[in-house]
DNA sequence: AGCACGCCGACT
DNA sequence: GTCGGCGTGCTC
C-alpha cells in the first residue's frame, strides 16, 4: 500500500488542500493535496486516486488545513480544467440540492454533468459532422458507379445540398451508407465539414403571435416587471387559456434584454410541435435537453447553453441543472406534473429546484398549470408566490361538458356502459373523433381458473400476471417477467383459464367489435415501444385517419386534435381510494388533462367519466370545472390530517432479498431516530411497502414527519450520519426520499 | 458504489 | 490441491 504513495514535494508556502466531491454514495468530501505549480479553481474537474481506482471529481473547496493526517493525504493526479466547468450560482444550487435532499454531493454533481465530462473528456464537444460534394465529386459520370448503387444514391443526394448532409440524413438513404461514404471520401469525391455552432444572432425574425387578452397582459406584465430580480409566480390558467402565450411573451422580453430563458416541461410534454412553436415564435436557436439524446448531442446542447450561444433552453427534469451564462427567466410548465420528481437515486424535484435556482440567480420563475399542485397553491395563499389567473379559454371555445356515468346503476360489458357507447356512436356518425382512456395496458390484469380459482401470479412480485393476448404472453408489469400463456390450468389441469378484468388491448378489441367500421388506434407502452411510433399514431389522428383512440396516460398530454370531441374515462375509481393521500388531487389533474384534449376547435367537447363513486366530492368540482374549489376542500382536508403542504415528510425505504434484513434495518432506523431527541419530528412505525415483494426483493418503509422544515432537516442530517456508519445499512439497499410523491 | 481481503464448499 | 461464493471494511 505504501509503495504507491507519492511524497508531496516540499514547498515554502503552506500546501493547499483541495476538498473534492467524488461520485460515491458517501455524504462527505475528500481532501487531496493540490498540485504545487498552479492553483486549482473551485468548480474544476480533477482526477484523483480513490482507494484502488481513479475517479473524476469536482473541486468544491480550498483550504490550508485538513483533518486527515498529512501522511494519509494523496495528491490530485491530474487537473482536467483550468477554469470551473459550472458557474458559481449553479454550483451553489447543487450544494443546496445535495443538502436539501440529503443525497451524496458527488452523485448530485454528476447528474449536472454530461456523460462526456463525467468520463473526463474535454469541455468542448465535437461539432456535428456534415458531408458534402468535394470539388472532384461534381463532375463524376454516374456510369462510373453503375455497380455501386449506394454510392450513387449518396452522390445524388449530396448534389442538391450545398451545406451538406448529416449522418442522420445519410442514414435515411441506405443501411450501408457508412461504408459507401468512406469509399467516396477515399476517391476524394466527398468531404466532411464541421457544422457551424448556433449563433444567437440568427437573423430569423420572430413570428408574431395572437394579441394577448387582458388577463394574459396582466400576467405577462407582472412577470416582466420582475425581470432582473427574484420573483415567484404561479400562473393558474384553465386548459386552453393561453398559458404558453404568456410564457412566450415573457421569454421574448427576457431575450430582448440579452438574457437566456430556461423552460422545463414534463417528459411527454416535449413534443415536436412545442419545440417548433417556441423556435418559430422566438426566432432564436433552442437547445433541447431530454432523455432521448445521444451523449454527444446532450453535451453539445449543454455547452451551447453554458456558452450563451443558446438563448432558449428547453428540457425535461434534469435540464434544471443546465449551466446558463446569462440567466433571465425560468419557466416550469405543468408544474403539478409528477415527472418533475426523480423517482430513484437522487430524488430531487425539478420544480422546487427551479424555484431555488431562480432565487440564487436572481431571476423570476413562472410555475404554470391548469391544475396547480396543492403545495404551490398554498404557497400562493401564504403570499410566497404571486398568483396570476387566466380564467377564460381563448378563442371563445367553451369548457367541455363533464358528465358522470354511475356504474352502480348502469350495466357495463367490458367496461363500456350504454351512454358511453352511444356517445362514441354519435361521434362516428358526425365524422368526429373519440378518445377512450384507460390507465391499464394489456388484455386482462388477471388470468383465473374457473374450476379451481388458481390465478397466474408473478414468482418474484406480489402481483398478478397480466395477459397480453396478441402476443400470447403473461407479463408482470412490475419486474418485466414474461411467460407463455398456459393452455391448461397448471394447478388442476382443466381447460378453464379465463382472462378477468380490463386492459387497453381488450378495450380496443371490444370497441372494434361494437363499431366494426371504425378506424381504431391504440396507444400504450406496448404499441409505441419503437422510437417514433407514438408520433406516427398521433400524426394519423391529426390527419383524421383514426376515429377512436384508445390509450393510457401516454395520450393525456400535449397534443390537441381539433376534431376530437369526446373523451371517455373508462374507470376513474383506482385513483379515488388509493393509499396515497394525493390520490384525489392526481385524479382531478389527470381528468382535467385528458379532458383538455376535447373540443378546442369549433366543436364543443364532452368528457364522460365512468365511476362507482359518483357522489365523491372530487366529481362535483370536476363537473363545475372548479379546480380552485376542489383545492379549497382538499387543502382543508390536508390541514386536518397534517399532510403536506401542512407538514414536511421524508420516507426511508429499504429492500432486501431477505424480509428479515429489510425489517431489521428499518426497525433499527426507527429506534435510532427516536433517540435523536428532535421532539417535533414524528417517526411512524415501519411498515411493508404496499407491494411488499417486488422483483424478488422485500421492501419496507418508514415515514418521518415534522410540522416545519428546519427540525426535519436537522433530524435527517443527524439520522443519516448514524445510518451511514452503521453496519445494519450495508445488508440492505436503502434510500431516503425527501418530499416523497408516493408513500410507496 | 467499487474493490479488496478473507474464509469456507465443489470441481479440474 | 485451486476456483469462487459473498460477508466485511475502506475509500482523503
Amino acid at each position: 500500500m505504501g509503495a504507491c504513495a507519492k511524497v508531496a514535494p516540499m514547498t515554502t508556502a503552506p500546501q493547499r488542500i483541495l476538498r473534492v466531491a467524488v461520485p460515491v454514495p458517501l455524504r462527505r468530501l475528500f481532501d487531496y493535496l493540490s498540485p504545487p505549480d498552479r492553483p486549482v479553481p473551485v468548480g474544476a474537474r480533477v482526477r484523483v486516486p480513490f482507494g484502488r481506482r481513479q475517479l473524476i471529481g469536482l473541486v468544491l473547496e480550498q483550504s490550508d488545513t485538513s483533518e486527515i493526517a498529512p501522511g494519509r493525504l494523496k495528491a490530485v493526479s491530474a487537473v482536467l480544467d483550468p477554469r470551473p466547468v459550472l458557474p458559481p450560482a449553479l454550483l451553489e444550487l447543487l450544494r443546496w440540492a445535495g443538502g436539501y435532499y440529503h443525497h451524496p454531493l458527488g452523485e448530485v454533481l454528476y447528474t449536472a454533468l454530461p456523460a462526456h465530462l463525467r468520463r473526463g473528456r474535454g469541455l468542448t464537444p465535437p461539432r456535428d459532422k456534415l458531408w458534402r460534394l468535394a470539388a472532384g465529386g461534381r463532375a463524376v459520370d454516374s456510369r462510373a458507379l453503375a455497380r455501386a448503387p449506394v454510392q450513387q444514391r449518396i452522390l445524388q443526394a449530396l448534389a442538391g445540398q450545398d451545406a451538406g448532409l448529416s449522418a442522420a440524413a445519410l442514414a435515411q438513404l441506405s443501411p450501408g451508407w457508412r461504408g459507401a461514404l468512406g469509399r467516396l471520401e477515399e476517391k476524394g469525391w466527398v468531404e466532411a465539414v464541421t457544422a457551424a455552432p448556433p449563433s444567437p444572432a440568427d437573423p430569423r425574425p420572430p413570428e408574431p403571435g395572437p394579441a394577448l387578452n387582458p388577463d394574459q397582459v396582466r400576467a405577462a406584465q407582472a412577470v416582466t416587471g420582475a425581470l432582473g430580480r427574484f420573483g415567484r409566480f404561479l400562473l393558474f390558467g384553465v386548459t386552453g387559456s393561453g398559458k404558453t402565450e404568456v410564457y412566450l411573451h415573457c421569454a421574448r422580453e427576457a431575450l430582448e434584454r440579452g438574457r437566456q430563458v430556461l423552460m422545463l416541461v414534463p417528459e411527454i410534454g416535449l413534443t415536436p410541435q412545442l419545440v417548433a412553436r417556441v423556435q418559430r415564435r422566438l426566432g432564436v436557436p433552442v437547445a433541447l435537453l431530454h432523455s432521448g439524446l445521444s451523449d454527444t448531442a446532450r453535451h453539445r446542447a449543454w455547452q451551447d447553453a453554458a456558452g450563451g450561444r443558446a438563448p432558449v433552453v428547453l428540457g425535461t427534469r434534469s435540464a434544471v441543472f443546465t449551466p446558463l451564462k446569462r440567466p433571465g427567466l425560468i419557466i416550469v410548465d405543468e408544474e403539478h406534473d409528477q415527472s418533475f420528481k426523480q423517482q430513484d437515486g437522487f430524488r430531487y424535484h425539478a420544480r422546487d429546484t427551479a424555484v431555488m435556482r431562480a432565487r440564487l440567480e436572481s431571476v423570476p420563475v413562472i410555475l404554470g398549470s391548469a391544475t396547480p399542485s396543492l403545495e404551490s397553491l398554498q404557497r400562493a395563499r401564504e403570499g410566497a408566490y404571486v398568483r396570476l389567473d387566466l380564467p377564460d379559454r381563448t378563442g371563445g371555445a367553451g369548457m367541455p361538458a363533464v358528465e358522470l356515468l354511475d356504474l352502480r346503476r348502469l350495466p357495463a360489458a367490458e367496461g363500456l356502459s350504454p351512454p358511453l357507447l352511444e356517445a362514441v356512436k354519435a361521434r362516428l356518425a358526425r365524422g368526429e373523433q373519440s378518445l377512450v382512456f384507460l390507465n391499464r395496458r394489456g388484455f386482462a390484469p388477471v388470468m383465473l381458473c374457473r374450476h379451481c380459482a388458481w390465478q397466474a401470479r408473478c414468482r418474484r412480485c406480489d402481483a398478478t400476471l397480466v395477459l397480453h393476448r396478441a402476443s400470447g404472453r403473461l407479463r408482470c408489469h412490475h419486474c418485466g417477467a414474461d411467460l407463455p400463456r398456459p393452455a391448461l390450468c397448471p394447478q388442476c389441469g382443466k381447460e378453464a383459464l379465463r382472462p378477468v378484468g380490463l386492459g387497453t388491448e381488450r378495450l380496443a378489441a371490444a370497441l372494434q367489435r361494437r363499431f366494426p367500421g371504425a378506424r381504431l388506434a391504440r396507444v400504450d407502452r406496448d404499441t409505441v415501444r419503437r422510437r417514433g411510433a407514438l408520433a406516427a399514431v398521433l400524426e394519423r389522428v391529426r390527419r383524421r385517419e383514426v376515429d377512436i383512440l384508445v390509450g393510457t396516460q401516454m395520450i393525456s398530454k400535449g397534443h390537441h386534435f381539433p376534431r376530437l370531441t369526446l373523451v371517455a374515462v373508462v374507470n376513474a375509481d383506482p385513483g379515488l381510494f388509493s393509499v396515497d393521500f394525493r390520490a384525489a388531487e392526481h385524479l382531478f389533474q389527470q381528468i382535467t388533462q385528458v379532458g383538455g384534449r376535447a373540443g378546442r376547435g369549433e366543436q364543443p367537447g364532452q368528457v364522460l367519466v365512468q365511476t362507482h363513486h359518483a357522489q365523491h366530492p372530487v366529481f362535483a368540482a370536476l363537473r363545475r370545472h372548479d379546480y380552485a374549489g376542489f383545492a379549497e376542500y382538499a387543502l382543508a382536508e390536508r390541514r386536518e390530517t397534517g399532510y403536506p403542504p401542512f407538514s414536511c415528510l421524508a420516507l426511508l425505504r429499504a429492500e432486501s432479498p431477505h424480509r428479515e434484513a429489510a425489517e431489521a434495518f428499518v426497525g433499527w432506523a426507527a429506534k435510532t431516530g427516536r433517540e435523536t431527541g428532535e421532539k417535533e419530528v414524528q417517526i411512524m412505525d415501519p411498515v411493508p411497502a404496499p407491494m411488499e415483494r417486488r422483483a424478488g426483493r422485500y421492501r419496507m418503509q418508514l415515514l418521518v414527519q415534522a410540522p416545519q422544515r428546519p427540525p426535519l432537516h436537522r433530524f435527517l442530517q443527524a439520522w443519516l450520519a448514524r445510518l451511514e456508519e452503521s453496519g445494519a445499512a450495508r445488508k440492505v439497499r436503502w434510500s431516503l426520499d425527501v418530499d416523497p410523491m408516493d408513500l410507496y
